[in-house]
DNA sequence: AATAACGTCAACCGCATTAAA
DNA sequence: TTTTAATGCGGTTGACGTTAT
């Protein structure tokens, strides 16, 4: 038994949207507020898929959003979570006031992805990637892998996150890493981005809880910021002092 | 000027999770 | 407790714009 389609796929329009419908998704969502998406199609006379329509109000309609290029903060900010996080991009997107999941995750695979590439950073592992070694010669012994991903984190719920223990007492996984001050107080003006968004908790970014990059890559002798992986602060990564290859 | 190659990003697809019956 | 429906998420695709040849 197959799972029944999410709408009637012969009748619902595909590929970008109108301005039309725009108008009329926007004027829906005013009027009914977000949720029942299902429903949303035909009560507001679209053609379109829930789910289409969902994903057009989240990541370009919302009123909340944040349009135009990332700040460097926003840079520092998206390469220190991921580093924590892996592609969990819509909890990435959480802790960055106006920014979709989408387009965080576009803005990583274009931009970032290359820059930590061009920088000998792997972007999966955050951790400078393995010199190029040459297979010319078959006879030569096959080189071992010198770098391993780390173990992926399942992800319990929140209700079981609750209720256990800390896996290590040392790694403190309640990110709480934001942007600089200034912007959270801009952040405490406007609605939450998302509804089911945690907040940042203010005191604990004050006794650190951020990730030291240069400490990351093992370079910490020449950062003396003295988190060493251990003592976490937000605001020191700044890879872009890092040279360029 | 033509067109191939590349980069960007909106949108789609399928699976996982959660809620409701 | 099980089944079904709805929603959310992450990976992927494809259209379009830009740059290089």
């Amino acid at each position: 038994m197959g799972r029944s389609p999410c709408c009637e796929k012969a009748h619902t329009n595909k590929g970008a949207w109108t301005r039309e419908e725009d108008e009329r998704l926007v004027a829906h969502v005013r009027a009914h507020g977000e949720g029942c998406w299902r429903s949303l199609p035909s009560a507001a006379g679209l053609l379109r898929c829930g789910k289409s329509c969902r994903l057009r109000w989240i990541n370009y309609l919302r009123p909340d959003l944040k349009r135009g290029n990332f700040t460097r903060d926003e840079d520092d900010l998206i390469v220190k979570l991921h580093s924590l996080l892996g592609n969990k991009w819509s909890l990435i997107a959480a802790r960055l006031p106006g920014r979709t999941d989408n387009e965080i995750k576009n803005y990583w695979n274009t931009h970032i992805r290359r820059k930590l590439l061009g920088r000998g950073i792997d972007p999966v592992t955050h951790r400078p990637v393995a010199t190029t070694v040459s297979f010319a010669d078959p006879d030569a012994p096959k080189p071992q892998l010198i770098l391993s991903p780390p173990p992926p984190l399942p992800l319990p719920s929140a209700r079981e996150e609750e209720s256990k223990p800390p896996r290590c007492p040392d790694l403190n996984l309640d990110l709480c890493i934001s942007l600089p001050f200034q912007q959270q107080e801009q952040e405490q003006e406007r609605p939450p981005a998302r509804a089911h968004a945690k907040p940042v908790k203010t005191e604990q970014l004050q006794q650190g809880g951020g990730l030291c990059f240069r400490c990351s890559l093992g370079r910490a002798a020449e950062c003396g910021c003295g988190s060493n992986f251990l003592g976490l602060r937000a605001g020191m990564l700044d890879f872009r002092s890092l040279p360029m290859k």
